[in-house]
RNA sequence: GGAGACGUCGCAUAGUUCGGCCUAGUGCACCACCCUGCUAAGGUGGAGAACCCUUAAUGGGUUCCGUGGGUUCAAAUCCCACCGUCUCCGCCA
C-alpha cells in the first residue's frame, strides 16, 4: 500500500512512478478521488455515531413513561447511523481496492521500461572459456551423478528433479556457506514455515497479478509460498517492532514451490526453472531513512557469495516495469551460464521501502513517541539454481567439476566431482 | 478426530450472572517530578492502538474487549460462524 498521505501532498510523484511502470497513471487520480470520498464518508458516520451514543444516555437515563417515545426517536437514528456506516465502509473499501493497485513509487534513478530495459551497473569477472565443448549443467548433473532429472520427473512430473550424490552434498555446502555469512554479518538464521495464511500471502503483495503462480491448497486455505521472504515479512506483522538498537536481520532458509505456470516452454532443460528448489533469504527491516544503505549492503553480500563460488557475473538496475508492485527498486545479480552464453538470474535483492510494512502493520516508534511504517528488503543469499552455474563454469574436459575453494570445507575437503562411471 | 475450558488496552487480572452507572477498574512494569543524605520504600502526575476533523503549538470526535456477522434505541456482556490457546481422551510417531 502506497502513502495515503504522499498521495495527496505529493500525486506527480506517484504518477511518475506509475508511468515509469508502465502502469495506469489516472489510476492515481481515482485513487485521490476516493480517498476524498472516504474520508467524506467517515465524518458523515461519526458525527451521527457521535449523535446516537448522546441520545443512547438520555434514554438510559429518562424515566419509563418517556422511554416509548425517546426509543422510538433513537430507532430512526440508528436507521441513519447505520446506513452512513455503510456508505462509509463501501468508500474505504473501494479505495482501499485503488490504492492498492498502485505500486510502490520508484526511487530516483530505476530505468524506466520493461523486461529489457534494465541499466547495467557493473560487470565483474571474465566469463569462462573452454578449448573443448562445454557440457551444460543437465549433462554434467547426470554424469557426475548430481542431478537425476528423469526420475523426478516420474516421482512428481516435469520441472522436478532428484539432488543425488555430489549434487545433494553440494546443495547443502551452498546452503551452509550462505548460512556462515549471513551470521558472520549479524542476522539471526530462522526455519520458516512454507504454508501461509491468506492475509499473509496477499499483505507480502504476491497474490496480486501472479497469483496463478503460487500452489494453493483449499481444503486448508493456505498458500505454499515461493520465497521465505513471506514469513519473514509476516513474521513481524502487526507488531511494533524495536528498531533503537539497529535494524532486525533474519535469514530464512526453506524450501521454494512455484507453479511457474507462465513460463510454459521457457528454460525446460535442467534444473534452471523448477517448480521446487531451497533458497536461503535475507531479510531486514530498517528505519525508513537507512533503506538504500541496507539495500546496496544486501547486494553487497550477494556478490561476495557469488564471487567465493568463483562466477562471474553481472549487476542489474531492473527496470520499473519489471518490478513486483511492492519493490520500490530492485537488483538482480546474474552469472554467466557458459552453454547458454548468456547471464541468468541467481540472486534479487528488492528495496520495498515502507510499501510492504504499511500492508502488514509493520511499526516502529519514532524520536517524538509516534508510530510509522518500517521499511523492509530482501534479498536471495544462495538457491538450488546457483548449481547450474557452478557445475558449467568450473567443468573440465572429462566431465569432472573443479570444486571452488570456498566450498571445499563444506564438502568435507572434496575437491573435484568427477562423473560416476 | 471426540469432549470440555478459555481468549479484556505491554504483562497479570476485574467486569460477562441479569445489556445502559464501562468514558473498561486494579496490580506490575514504564516515564516525569516530589520526598527520603545512597539504595529500597513512599507520594503526585502521565502514559494503549488506528482513523477523521481542527490548530502556530492545541483541541475535539469515532472505532478497537481474538476475528467476522447478527439481535437491540444501546453489546466486553446476548446469538451464530470462524481463528487460536489450554486440559483430557482417541489415533499416529
Amino acid at each position: 500500500m502506497i502513502d495515503p498521505q504522499l498521495l495527496r501532498d505529493d500525486p506527480d510523484a506517484v504518477r511518475r512512478s506509475q508511468q515509469l511502470r508502465g502502469a495506469s497513471v489516472t489510476l492515481v487520480d481515482e485513487a485521490i478521488a476516493a480517498d476524498a470520498a472516504r474520508r467524506a464518508g467517515i465524518g458523515e458516520f461519526e458525527n451521527l455515531r457521535a449523535e446516537q451514543n448522546a441520545f443512547g444516555k438520555i434514554v438510559a437515563a429518562a424515566p419509563k413513561e418517556q422511554k416509548q417515545a425517546l426509543v422510538a426517536e433513537a430507532q430512526k437514528l440508528a436507521a441513519r447511523v447505520k446506513a452512513a456506516q455503510q456508505l462509509s465502509a463501501d468508500a474505504d473499501a473501494e479505495f482501499t481496492r485503488i490504492a492498492g493497485a498502485i505500486g510502490n513509487v520508484t526511487i530516483d534513478g530505476v530505468p524506466a521500461g520493461g523486461e529489457d530495459d534494465w541499466a547495467l551497473i557493473r560487470q565483474v569477472g571474465t566469463p569462462a572459456t573452454f578449448d573443448f565443448e562445454p557440457r551444460d549443467h543437465a549433462e554434467l548433473g547426470e554424469l557426475l551423478g548430481a542431478i537425476d532429472i528423469a526420475r523426478g520427473v516420474k516421482v512428481s512430473g516435469s520441472r522436478f528433479y532428484f539432488l543425488k550424490g555430489v549434487g545433494a552434498r553440494l546443495e547443502i555446502a551452498l546452503m551452509n556457506m550462505a548460512l556462515d555469512k549471513a551470521l558472520a554479518e549479524g542476522f539471526t538464521p530462522l526455519i520458516t514455515p512454507t504454508l501461509v495464511r491468506p492475509e499473509i500471502m496477499a499483505g507480502t503483495g504476491f497474490l496480486g497479478e501472479h497469483s496463478d503462480e503460487i500452489y494453493y491448497l483449499p481444503a486448508d486455505d493456505l498458500y505454499l509460498t515461493g520465497t521465505s521472504e513471506v514469513a519473514l515479512a509476516g513474521y513481524h506483522s502487526d507488531e511494533i517492532v524495536d528498531l533503537s538498537s539497529g535494524p532486525l536481520r533474519y535469514a530464512g532458509w526453506s524450501t521454494c514451490y512455484r507453479r511457474e505456470a507462465g513460463s510454459a516452454g521457457k528454460d525446460n532443460r535442467g534444473i534452471l526453472r523448477v517448480h521446487q528448489f531451497n533458497k536461503l533469504e535475507m531479510f531486514s527491516y530498517v528505519l525508513p531513512e537507512d533503506a538504500e544503505a541496507e539495500h546496496e549492503r544486501l547486494l553487497a553480500y550477494q556478490e561476495s557469495m557469488l564471487q567465493a563460488c568463483g562466477l562471474s557475473y553481472r549487476v542489474i538496475d531492473v527496470a520499473a516495469g519489471d518490478l513486483g508492485s511492492s519493490a520500490a527498486r530492485k537488483f538482480d545479480v546474474e552469472a554467466w551460464i557458459p552453454t547458454q552464453g548468456t547471464h541468468r538470474e541467481l540472486t534479487s535483492t528488492s528495496n520495498c521501502t515502507t510499501y510492504q510494512a504499511r500492508r502488514l502493520d509493520i511499526r516502529y516508534r519514532t524520536d517524538s513517541g509516534k508510530t510509522a511504517p518500517v521499511a523492509t528488503l530482501n534479498g536471495t543469499l544462495a538457491t538450488t539454481r546457483w548449481l547450474v552455474a557452478i557445475l558449467e563454469t568450473h567443468q573440465q574436459a572429462d566431465g569432472s567439476v573443479v570444486v571452488p575453494d570456498a566450498l571445499r570445507s563444506y564438502l568435507g575437503g572434496l575437491e573435484l566431482f568427477v562423473p560416476v562411471s
